[in-house]
DNA sequence: AACGCGCCCTGTCCGC
DNA sequence: TGCGGACAGGGCGCGT
């Protein structure tokens, strides 16, 4: 499910609903959903407060004085800040308890999603071997162009590989490539400088507006408060094969890359 | 090292 | 209305 704008959003809204609270008691349902030994993960979580919330990649990084509550949504995974009188809800996996009868929720269906406890040392090792931040500074064209040399893999798998690049995932790297004119199947290092320009431009202006929609709700993306994303609507080829290309009217194509979906218009793509 | 594939799991949708 | 198959925002571990 959920790509950059969707963890960032969920990572906003968190700092706003339950910076500050303390975990009284932590339930878990689904002891799978958790990376180690689910006792010591709620050991260790028991009595903290929440000291900030950040993301790295696609993570949600919950600190607690030292340590780092790491989560990561898989597809369809939910962090939802619930009130004291909020009903239960399906499919609820971990239940955080914070003061004042709020709870934190992680809700999955299918359970791809994991969560750690880390130190913080731990975690920096860990996230150092994770690829630039898009919408940093530090993401240039040139950067990106260097990046790619090493790879014959299609761009759009390189994209989705969060070694090289984080945050984009299999919606966004087909928005991105459309907008930047590149075909999907094309190998990474066959990108010319202007285009490696291009698509870094692409990626941080797709990125940047699905934030500002607050993400893409296909079926199961949902913010910390439990409301949809409005970027869905903004698409312009992803799940719209056979539908006309916004820009030239060709019918949108749906192949098949690396087991996963990508959507392109033939004309507009090279 | 880099790459491609299968797998984890539940739910929905489509064709017959 | 039921049933089987395809497919769905991700990531890891395997063999080559």
């Amino acid at each position: 499910m959920p790509e950059l704008p969707e963890v960032e959003t969920i990572v906003r809204d968190l700092n706003r609903l339950v910076e500050g609270a303390t975990i009284e008691r932590v339930e878990v349902e689904r002891p799978d959903l958790i990376r180690g030994d689910a006792d010591a993960f709620a050991r260790a979580i028991r009595g903290r407060t929440i000291d900030r919330i950040s993301r790295r990649a696609k993570n949600i990084v919950v600190a607690l004085g030292d340590d780092r509550l790491v989560i990561n949504l898989g597809m369809t995974g939910n962090l939802l800040a619930l009130g004291p009188d909020a009903p239960s809800l399906s499919h609820e996996g971990i239940r955080f308890h914070l003061d004042g009868g709020r709870r934190m929720v992680y809700r999955d269906i299918r359970r791809f999603g994991r969560l750690e406890v880390l130190s913080d040392n731990q975690w920096e090792t860990r996230q150092q071997q994770l690829g630039v931040e898009p919408l940093s500074d530090e993401f240039t064209g040139e950067l990106l162009h260097r990046l790619t040399r090493t790879s014959r893999v299609a761009i759009k798998t390189w994209l989705m590989d969060q070694r090289r690049v984080v945050g984009v995932g299999n919606i966004y790297a087909s928005e991105a490539l459309f907008r930047a004119g590149i075909d999907p199947r094309r190998r990474a290092n066959s990108l010319s400088r202007p285009r490696a320009q291009r698509l870094r431009e692409a990626i941080q202006a797709v990125l940047g507006e699905a934030i500002d929609f607050r993400g893409t709700t296909l079926l199961d993306y949902r913010d910390a408060s439990g409301e949809e994303g409005a970027f869905a609507g903004r698409l312009r080829v992803y799940d719209r094969a056979g539908q006309p290309c916004p820009v030239c009217g060709t019918p949108i194509r749906r192949i098949v890359q690396g087991g996963r979906s990508t959507f392109f218009c033939p004309r507009c793509q090279r």
